[in-house]
Parts: structure tokens; sequence; C-alpha cells
DNA sequence: GACGCCTCTCGAACACTGTGCGAGAGGTTT
DNA sequence: AAACCTCTCGCACAGTGTTCGAGAGGCGTC
């Protein structure tokens, strides 16, 4: 009937063709999860821009094409990629340390994991997540918030503050980093080629001028994690508020109804 | 000396030579801000993926090369596209309607403005926003918090709690229509694709599965509007919160020291 | 052993990308 | 008339993702 149908996602494509090829281990040859390590490899080290069909290849020490065997196409490659990223945050039940402890360690974990990873960023806002290891870590968000005492689609409507809040926040923190790697200049240079341009910006905003002189101050990585905390006190805090009101409305107000 | 000079950003390049090129109209020829138009032209229309240059040329009736004559580089025009859509941003002053209001506004604009142009968000992570309209947004941020009461480094850390969290949301948000409009499929079609995918996904996961199917109830845009004002209005009852205490704190307390 | 089949590799090729270079057109100033 | 500046653009280059089809090697069956 249909050519060869073509598929938007790994995962889509996978669920309907039955996930055969990913776990299959050729006895010699090449594996698709040391294609992906090795494509994270690179990506970690070289930027999102550097990662090339071609370069992976001979990374492997294989032909470029051969790839395709174990991926539809690079777009899946990047979306396994960043699966193993979701892979990587911590997030601790609640039992024990309290929801709010627990949400700070997710968030600092989200954070500090895409800090690690700056061109994943990049691709949070090209593909939505759905790989096994994202939906894995939503389940244990999810459960954490339920557990919280959060009911019905405030349980989503709070992870989503919280998560949100993080990946802006990475996000911003992140372009900083690519545009210096695709640009292969280093801190100094980058700084001294905008000392100029951020001279004249500042200099019809007073507001921001003031600011910026302050944040100067206090320098480097201490002051953006001070920034993070502060956002995320106040988060938490009125999300604490939420709850609380919630539980002081009348109790089993849906049995009855 | 050196031969030619690598900028990294417009911005920088700008300031270091002199914006001759910019406001230059050439009577009957190209211009800088029509280029620039085009581009987002495309970009709104086709999405990231779909801007070349020679697109980009004949859409305007050119060779491509005659580009460069007004940008260095395609950087540079993804550059000043991305000012063009921080100049759409609202940020009325708090005066009048308080500040609490005030930033409503502006983070609703923000949402609204980013999803008009789902490309956006994929520069969010690549470029760092310095052109002049996301410096005058900021200058205006900056004042409104300042106004509303934050002191110090805490006009920052404020505004950009709520940035973050705008951002973050719309950088997911934004991330389904990207895909979506890369495979040129319909939401139909991705929606029959992904079902199957969904259910295999949402099978060992129950409480990501309870959540999806409340959120499944109440559909589409309205529930996106609710889960954004349920995270705005938690951030800015934390905010709010830390302003109060900062109030009641004993007055001057730096002075005294 | 011979045949067919399945898994896997890969070179060649295609259509496309961003961009440097240098020639040249047209206009203005000397 | 000569020199110059502004602007356009064809050509070319190195690089990209991906398709196709040929072929190598191993395994099971007749």
């Amino acid at each position: 009937m249909v050519g060869k149908q073509q598929y938007a996602t790994v995962w889509a494509r996978e669920a309907a063709e039955g996930a055969r090829r990913a776990a299959q281990t050729a006895p010699a040859g090449l594996n698709r999860t040391q294609i992906v390590r090795a494509a994270l490899e690179i990506l970690d080290a070289e930027g999102l821009d550097s990662l090339s069909m071609r370069r992976l290849g001979t990374k492997l020490g294989v032909g470029a094409t051969s790839l395709y065997w174990y991926v539809a196409n690079k777009g899946e490659l990047i979306d396994l990629a960043m699966d193993e990223v979701y892979g990587e945050v911590a997030l601790p039940p609640a039992a024990g340390i309290g929801w709010r402890e627990a949400a700070k360690v997710f968030a600092h974990s989200l954070h500090r994991t895409l800090l690690r990873h700056p061109w994943a960023t990049r691709i949070l806002g090209a593909r939505p997540a759905m790989g096994p290891n994202a939906m894995d870590l939503s389940e244990r968000a999810m459960a954490l918030f339920e557990d919280a005492g959060f009911t019905g689609t405030d349980i989503d409507y709070a992870l989503s503050t919280v998560m949100s809040f993080t990946l802006g926040l990475s996000v911003s923190e992140a372009s900083w980093a690519e545009t210096l790697k695709s640009s292969r200049m280093s801190d100094d240079e980058w700084m001294a080629q905008h000392t100029e341009a951020l001279r004249t910006a500042l200099a019809g905003r007073p507001r921001l001028a003031a600011i910026h002189a302050k944040l100067l101050a206090e320098d480097g990585p201490p002051a953006r994690q001070a920034r993070f905390d502060y956002g995320l006190d106040a988060i938490l805090d009125g999300l604490a508020a939420r709850l609380d009101a919630r539980r002081q409305e009348p109790a089993h107000a849906e049995d009855v109804r």
C-alpha cells in the first residue's frame, strides 16, 4: 500500500514496528546504545553544530551511512541522546525528606544536568520529550506532587510551574555557553568584543545599568545559584500556600456533591 | 593588522564599526529592515529550517549573495529577527494597575508572542538576547520590579523568576508545534501516529496516565491558559510574600549596620 | 555442498546548505 | 575623463543529511 511510512519521532516508529533493532546486539559490530553514547560525547565536547553523521561515523570507525541501519535519521539520533539526558536527572521520592525538599533536589538536578549538556537546551524548543526516561521522570514527578497533596489537574499545573521555571532559567544560561562554543572564542575574547556593545546598551538604560553593576559585584556561578534558589523558593512558597488553602476548604467536597 | 575581524554577534560588530549600513536607505534597492521582515515571514510561515539565504533571496527577487551586503552572516540575520520578536512584547508601567497586574500583562504578552513565533523558542537556547528591543524590554521590566519594591539584586532575581517560568512554558509548548511543522503533518496525522506510542508509554505509569486522562477532559488552548495562570499566580504570590517580609524588617537596616 | 535468506556495511551520488571571491554595473565626486 | 564608492551576483567550495543499490558474511534448509 503505502511505500514507506515516515515517522515524526523514534517513539512512534518503534511503537508501530516493535523495537526489534534497538535491543539487538551484533556480536562484533555496532550497537545503537554505543552510537548514542558516541553522539553524546561529541555533543558535550563540541556542541550541537559539530555533530554530523560523517563525523560520528569516523569516530566509531565506520562509514557514515552505516549508522542508518540503527537509526532512521539524525532527528531520531538526537531524540535518543536527549532521552539519555533526561535519564541523568535525579528525583527522590518525597517520603522522608518532604515534598519541598524533594522538589528542590529535582529542580537542582535538572538544572545542573542541562548545564552539563548545553546543547540540550536547543532541543527543548524543537522536539517534544517522549522517550522512556522522560516518561519515567514525569511519572515520578507526578507522584511527588500528588503525594504532596495536589489533586486533579493541579498535580500537573504545580509540576509544570517548577519545571518550566527550571527549564527557562537553564535555557537562558546555556544560550551564552552555546554562542561561545560555536564562535570558538574564549570567555575573555567574547567579553572583550562585547564590552563596547554593552556600554552603548547600558547608556540610555539607567535601571538596567544599575542592576548590571550590582550583579557584577557578586560574580559568576554562586550568583547564578542564588538567583535560582531565590526563584525556586518563591515558587515553592506560592505552591505551598495553594496546598494549605485547599486543606482548609470543606473536606470531601467532591464526595458530597 | 588583523585581516578581518570575526564578530560573534551583530551587536558587537555594529558597536565596533558604527552602524553605518543599518540605517542606510538605498533609493531603489534593498534594505536591511525589509530583509529582516521577509525573513520573519518565512520563519513564521514555514519554521526555522525553511529559512535559507537562497530562499530568502528569491522571495525578495534578488540573488542570495546580495544579502551579505546588509548582513554579515545568517546568524546576524536571525539575531535581528529575534530582536524584532522581543519588540512585540508589551510591558506596561506599574503605575495605575499595580505591579502584579503589570507583571501579568508582561508574562502573558511574552507567552503569546513566543507562541506566535514558535521558531523563536529554538533561538532562546542558542543565542543571548542583546538587541535594542531586548534591552528596552529588560529596562522596563527592571523598572517594574524596582518600583514594586524589590531592591538590589532581588530586582533581577524576581524578574528572572517570572521570565524564566514564562520562557520555559513557552519552549515546552512550542516544541510540539515545531516538530509538527517540520514533519509537515497535520494535527490529526501526528496524533494518529503517536497514539500507539502513548499507549505503551502510559501502560506502566499509572500516575502519569491518570493525570493525562484528566488533562484530556478539559481540552486544548483553555487548559494551557489555566496551567499558565496557575503557575504565574503561584509565583506572584511567592514574590509578594518576599516583598511583605522585607517591608516588616527593621527599616534602613543597612544604613545603621 | 548449494541455495536462499537475513543482517549489516558502505561507496557513490543527489540535492541542498552557508559563504568567500572577484568581476562588473551604475552612480557620484573630483 | 578618471577615480571612487555602493551595490549585485555568478561561480565555486566545502560541507550537510539521506537514498540506493551492490555486496560481504553468516545461518538454516533442501
